[in-house]
DNA sequence: TCATTTGCGACTGAATCGGTCTGATATGGG
DNA sequence: CCCATATCAGACCGATTCAGTCGCAAATGA
């Protein structure tokens, strides 16, 4: 209802991890897991999906583990959250090819595409440098009413 | 993974549909989900919830119904949304009494909340006057990083 | 009085989610 | 060269949540 998975949620925590431990060894999802108390299977599987869209890259091996693709300011929430829970869509109706039943009845769907983008302009100004610096800028966001 | 509920999204439809026929007769929870085609015992739940939090005023009795219990410009889409789904948290932590088991450990709960915020500023942004407006002047919002 | 309508809680089936397991592949170090 | 350590991929399961239904009570206008 509106809440952001766990999986996600770890995601985050994985990335501004590698943030902070970068120009340093490569980090395993073990020893990323035990850091923050995570099931370590759970922690494998959302830093591959990390990896595959190249937010984060991984080395083989003895002594391999992950390590960030981009500038911590290159990243934004966005980009790990659809990375690891697919397109950020408020409902099923956005999308054209959504199979809402009441598509062309529906009067809202206008007013939320546009709520959605505001959504999205949010969760892709907040990058990974972002949360983790302590001072916070405030930031002015164009909501399309 | 971040979308509002099926309920959630009827209930817009609904206290749109009131905002378009006050000051007419009131709409019962049968005539509003035949006008979209959804099932009426879903819908009816749907305003019940809404009429528990005095966003619309019931009528008992026959030729009954709903309707707005507020200005349309004084209801936002964060009034509907949470009055179906409850309170918007995207995620379990960001309450204190969340039983987020790596609560003290997490390094991402603060920068969350003010995402959480942010959102929760943009959708009581947005009043159901807006969303039956036909222009749609920009609004900033603020967004603490 | 009675048809209509809201109010409320219990219930069910389906979908999603959190989390695990197994097996394959890559690779650095002893 | 071998093996411990990693990632990679997909199947799998139990628990939770969600969409939608049903039954019954209470209110009220005609």
């Amino acid at each position: 209802m509106f809440k952001l998975s766990k999986k996600a949620d770890y995601g985050l925590i994985a990335v501004k991890h590698l943030a902070m431990h970068r120009d340093q060894h490569a980090c395993s999802a073990t020893e990323i897991a035990e850091e923050y108390g995570i099931s370590t299977m759970l922690m494998a599987k959302v830093l591959q999906k990390l990896a595959r869209q190249r937010i984060v890259a991984a080395k083989h091996g003895a002594s391999g583990g992950y390590l960030l693709a981009k500038e911590p300011s290159q990243i934004t929430a966005l980009d790990v959250i659809s990375a690891i829970d697919g397109p950020v869509l408020i409902t099923s109706c956005v999308t054209n090819h959504g199979n809402c039943g009441a598509a062309d009845k529906c009067s809202v769907r206008e007013p939320l595409r546009r709520v959605n983008e505001s959504i999205l302009s949010v969760l892709s100004t907040v990058t990974i440098s972002h949360m983790s610096e302590e001072q916070h800028e405030p930031v002015l966001v164009e909501l399309q009413t």
